[in-house]
Formats: C-alpha cells, sequence, structure tokens
RNA sequence: UGGGAGAUAGUCCAGUGGCAGGACGACGGGUUCUGGCCCCGUUAACCGAGGUUCGAAUCCUCGUCUCCCAGCCA
C-alpha cells in the first residue's frame, strides 16, 4: 500500500531497523513476515501485527512482507481457516505479491536439519512420557534433570527418528529432543521437544508425516529459510530467542533477528482465540462474524473500514509494555472515517407518529436533501414529505428538562430540510400515559429549513414521511463486555461473568427514507443525529432490510444526561 | 537469591544528557439546518530513594510494583 502520510512516529522497532540500515546488517534489506496459526480467524490484534509487519517492509525501499502459515499441527487446523486469513489480510489493504509461503512446504529441509542436529550429538530420542518429561523438566526454581535416554549413540538417535516418520511407533510414544541444558534458568532450554509424532493427516501435505516439528524448531528455519531480516513477534517468545538463536547457531544457518513487541489488548472485549472459541461455542454470540467480535470479519459486517483499522494501528504505535488501549480509540478512528465517506440519510429508530393538522392531505412534496453537508461533491436526493411524519420518540418530551432543545407542547423545531413545525397536542395511550401520537402545524414559510423572518430555533430533527417511508430493522451494538478488562479474574469470575446483556438491542420497526429501496449489501451511512450504519451483508434481503450500528455519533445530549443524573 | 521483560497524564505512544510532547478521553467555549463534523481552550505524567553531572525521564546504585515461562500448542 502506498503511504503519503509525513514521517511515521519512531518505535523502537523503526530504531532497530533504522541502525540496521545504517550499519548495513543485512544488506540494507527489510524483509519481515506475518505468521498466522490457521486455526482460528483473525482478530484486530492480528491487524496489529499485519500492519507491523506489511507497514514496515512497505516503508523502505525494496521492502518485502511474506504471508507464511505456521502450520505445524495439523490437528488444530484446517484450510477453511487458511482461505479466511488471506481474504482477510487482503481485506485490510495488504499484499504478499508470489509470497505466500508455509511451514509444511519446509518439512523435507526442517527434516533434514533435524537429522544433522542428531549427527552433530545436539539432538536425541526421548522415550520418556509427556508425564514424565515434565517431572524431568524440574520446575521455575528447581533444575531439571537428564532423561535417561540423553546419551543414546548418534546411530541409534538416527535410527529411532527415521523409524519415528516410518510410523513404527504410536502417538506419543516418543520425541525428538534438543540436547542443551536441563539445568538452564530458561525451561525452553531443559532439552526442549523439536519433533513429536502426530498420526494426524495435514489439510497441505496429506499423510506423508507422522512426524511434525514444534513451533521453535520451525519458526527460526522458516524465517532463516526465506531470509527474514526482521522477525516479529509478541512478548510472551522472548523466552524463546535463546533458543531460537540456538537452532540457528548450531545448524550454521542464515540468522534473522527476533524482536519481541507486546500484544494487543483492547479494553471492553477479549482478544484470544480460546475465550472468542468459548464465545461461539456457548452461544453468546452467532460465530467468528458475528458483528460485536473484535475479529475482522466481525468489524467487516459491523462496518468497520480497513482504512479506520490501519490508522487505529498506526495510532496505538509499538512497544514492549503491556497495556490496554481504549476501545474509544477504535471508535474514534471508524469515526473519523466514516464522517468523510458516508452519505447521510434520515431513518428513525422508534418511530414517533406526527400529524400536521395544517398541512393538505393527500399531499406530497419532494424535498432536496444533502447527500453530505460538507461535500457537495456527494450530491442531493429527493425525501418526500406529507402530513403524517415519523420522528425519534426520543426527541419529544411533554415535560422537557433543562437543556432539552428538543420538541415539547409549544415549542418550535426544524425538521431537517422540511419545515419549522410546532407541537400543539399530545394523544396518549390511556394505560401507560405514553405519548402515542403528536399533533403540530407546520409554517408554510419555512420551506427547505430556514424562515424569512430570522426566527430561530434550537433544535433539528430527522423525519421521515409515514406512508412513504421503508420499514426497517436496526441491530444496535454495544461493548460485548461491560468491564474493560473482562479477564481480570481476581474476584473469581469467569471472564464471560461481565457480557453486556445489551451488546445487541433490536430495533425492529424503523423507519427509514425511500432512498435506500435498493440499497446494496455492505453499504455504509450515516443515520443523521444516530450513527454510522451498515446493511447486514449476511441477513438482509431485498424484503427485509436490516442494519448494523457500527458506532454511535457522539452524543452530548446523553452525557448532558448523565451529568444531571448525577446531580440527582 | 530460578530465568526473561517492563514501569512517562485516566488510556496509548514519543522524548535516550539540555524547555516533558502528540493522540484518545474528560471538561469548558466558539461555530452549526446533525446536541454530528470543524475550531479554540482547560485538565493531566517521568514508580521510589540515593548518586554522577552545570544540567537526569534519559547514566549509575539500591529498592518497589507489574507481566511472561514448568504443552509432545503457537
Amino acid at each position: 500500500m502506498t503511504r503519503t502520510d509525513s514521517a511515521p512516529t519512531p518505535n523502537f522497532i523503526r530504531n532497530i531497523i533504522e541502525e540496521d540500515i545504517k550499519t548495513n546488517k543485512y544488506q540494507g534489506r527489510v524483509y519481515t513476515r506475518f505468521p498466522p496459526e490457521p486455526n482460528g480467524c483473525l482478530h484486530i490484534g492480528h491487524a496489529k501485527s499485519i500492519c507491523l509487519n506489511f507497514g514496515l517492509a512497505a516503508e523502505h525501499e525494496g521492502g518485502l512482507c511474506n504471508l507464511r502459515f505456521d502450520d505445524t499441527n495439523p490437528s488444530k487446523e484446517t484450510a477453511e481457516y487458511i482461505e479466511s486469513i488471506k481474504s482477510d489480510v487482503r481485506w485490510l489493504g495488504f499484499d504478499w505479491d508470489d509470497r505466500l509461503y508455509y511451514a509444511s512446504d519446509y518439512f523435507d529441509r526442517l527434516y533434514e536439519y533435524a537429522i544433522q542436529l542428531i549427527k552433530k550429538g545436539k539432538a536425541y530420542v526421548c522415550d520418556l512420557s509427556t508425564d514424565e518429561i515434565r517431572k524431568y523438566r524440574g520446575t521455575l526454581t528447581s533444575s531439571g534433570k537428564d532423561s535417561p535416554y540423553r546419551n543414546r549413540s548418534v546411530e541409534e538417535n538416527l535410527a529411532l527418528f527415521k523409524r519415528m516418520q516410518a510410523g513404527e511407533f504410536e502417538s506419543g510414544s516418543c520425541v525428538l529432543r534438543a540436547k542443551i541444558d536441563m539445568a538452564s534458568g530458561n525451561l525452553n532450554m531443559r532439552d526442549p521437544v523439536l519433533y513429536r509424532i502426530l498420526k494426524v493427516e495435514h489439510h497441505r501435505s496429506g499423510n506423508k508425516w507422522r512426524i511434525y516439528p514444534m513451533y521453535d524448531f520451525t519458526h527460526c528455519l522458516s524465517d532463516s529459510i526465506e531470509k527474514i531480516t526482521h522477525s516479529l513477534c509478541t512478548l510472551e517468545f522472548e523466552d524463546h530467542r535463546p533458543l531460537y538463536n540456538w537452532v540457528l547457531d548450531e545448524l550454521n544457518v542464515y540468522h534473522p533477528q527476533q524482536i519481541e513487541y507486546a500484544r494487543l489488548n483492547l479494553s471492553h472485549t477479549v482478544l484470544s482465540k480460546r475465550k472468542l472459541l468459548e464465545l461461539i461455542e456457548h452461544g453468546y454470540i452467532s460465530g467468528w462474524d458475528d458483528p460485536r467480535m473484535p475479529t475482522l470479519s466481525g468489524l467487516r459486517r459491523r462496518g468497520y473500514t480497513a482504512k479506520s483499522i490501519r490508522t487505529f494501528c498506526d495510532r496505538i504505535g509499538v512497544a514492549k509494555r503491556d497495556s490496554t488501549v481504549d476501545i474509544a480509540l477504535l471508535e474514534h478512528c471508524i469515526r473519523e472515517d466514516l464522517n468523510n465517506r458516508s452519505p447521510r440519510v434520515m431513518a428513525v429508530l422508534q418511530p414517533l407518529r406526527v400529524i400536521i393538522d395544517n398541512y393538505p392531505e393527500g399531499q406530497t412534496e419532494e424535498l432536496e436533501a444533502m447527500n453530505h453537508p460538507s461535500d457537495p461533491d456527494m450530491g442531493t436526493r429527493k425525501v418526500p414529505f406529507s402530513r403524517i411524519i415519523y420522528i425519534e420518540k426520543d426527541d419529544f418530551l411533554e415535560e422537557p428538562p433543562k437543556k432539552f432543545y428538543r420538541l415539547a407542547p409549544g415549542r418550535e423545531v426544524r425538521l431537517r430540510y422540511a419545515y419549522f413545525i410546532k407541537c400543539v397536542g399530545v394523544v396518549k395511550d390511556d394505560k401507560t400515559g405514553e405519548p402515542v401520537e403528536l399533533h403540530c402545524t407546520y409554517d408554510p414559510e419555512t420551506k427547505g429549513g430556514d424562515s424569512p423572518d430570522g426566527r430561530k430555533v434550537k433544535a433539528t430533527l430527522h423525519w421521515v414521511s409515514a406512508s412513504h417511508s421503508l420499514k426497517a430493522q436496526a441491530r444496535l451494538y454495544d461493548h460485548l463486555f461491560l468491564k474493560a478488562n473482562p479477564s481480570d479474574n481476581k474476584d473469581g469470575a469467569d471472564f464471560k461473568d461481565c457480557l453486556n446483556p445489551d451488546s445487541l438491542r433490536v430495533a425492529d420497526s424503523c423507519r427509514i427514507e425511500p432512498s435506500l429501496a435498493n440499497a446494496k449489501p455492505g453499504t455504509r451511512y450515516q443515520f443523521e443525529r444516530i450513527g454510522y450504519f451498515c446493511l447486514d451483508p449476511v441477513d438482509s434481503t431485498g424484503e427485509r432490510l436490516i442494519f448494523n450500528r457500527t458506532v454511535t455519533l457522539r452524543d452530548t445530549w446523553a452525557r448532558i444526561q448523565k451529568a444531571q443524573k448525577k446531580k440527582n
């Protein structure tokens, strides 16, 4: 992608890269990779990694970034996830050209490397059970002890390893281990497992392999094979770096550098595949692409633009300290983008019927409305007006409190692009006392929304003509969790305990202006005075218009109300 | 005395020996046919204690707190 912005904000990774270019460490090359495991859908945390890796490469002349699937555990990975990941990366706006790789493509070479290690006396086949290996490993504060199989001869190890691949042993009966140091303070160096037997069909290599390499053995060598310069990963791999270096040094191959940064945490949601999957499996949400999910597919369906997510990833920066970004920043980014690009329309979420007593029965006018108030290039459209209209329930109060500027008995307001109206009567429900219908008069002199006598109104309301409007459903999404950090379980609570019961409210009797009759799924609009909405690409049909609320507009009135409530 | 890492406004990120800065949020104001956008302003931070230095967020020492690691997951 092209970046025309001014110089990017410095961060510690950029600084390292600049320094490496200066010192010619990699002949001035910048080569990164995005290495997802195809065992789930991508989420906004992955977007940070994608933007980082592809972005850093794009910033530098000749910089490259590969897409590489880390597919070394066929028991968890599927081809479907591969496709969804590819389409998500593409949607985000990045391109790997012909550099689509799979760790599984390297299985032959990895196998050869393993044999080299065995021949060097640096790896051995261990018959200890999983349980025994754990016991032999020691604890955080006490060193481990050598496996009884640690000193098998090279020949024996070679033969055993080949028999592992030949399928002669059961899953779990033995593994190939690196011979490093059972007393290391770093548990990853206590003879880590390099290969395990997994008699599972691989989504790409089929049944060719009975043994599969572990992450620590695969990742560094894949980076090396691809001539990666800067191998970026998250903080929890810091402890693995000595092993990353050990493997490459022992094998004496090209050596990229691993750099760790803090993964993204976002307030009011969770970003762990395990937890997201749990929400799906328990039916709290509809799937990976539920608009409340922080997944790229969920955000996309919700109406988020790729650009807004890229902007967000730029603004959160990159550092090494654990942090939680306020979801308000994400919301700010999408509002900013959508404000610039989405056409305005009028939609009433909770209709209140208004009869304009002095407007001729049966008459209809086509009023001209701007599609974007500050971008005339977006053009105009006609909106029908008639004697009976709907306004938003919230826009009328029989007893208006201080600072409520909207409609009330005897009060005059403007209907956007239409007329001034004054409320002259309220029809209430006998039982509840709720207003169910308003009677108003209009001033014909104010057509278009301006009064020739210079008279002012304090509010402008959106509206739709009752008979011309279309029925629609609006899905009003809110934060998935009530707590900023759902995983903060110090009170012994499960993260699901603070799920927001109102993360989805359905407004089923919306009325929208007729210009949206042939709206295309996925199209984004601003419903004036309400928020940004996106025609749901999954459930919306020609007969049934269903809109997802991407984000609300900033709502000053809501904040005033909150403040007033606090006072009382 | 396990190993590794990190501490800068409410939040996120800069600043690496020379005036602590940006963004988000919050608050106040201006503007407005969206209580939107936009504009202006206010708020608010160097984990602590010593030391080096003319000068320390930055260098040194000693503390404190937080995070990660005991998968044949990645």
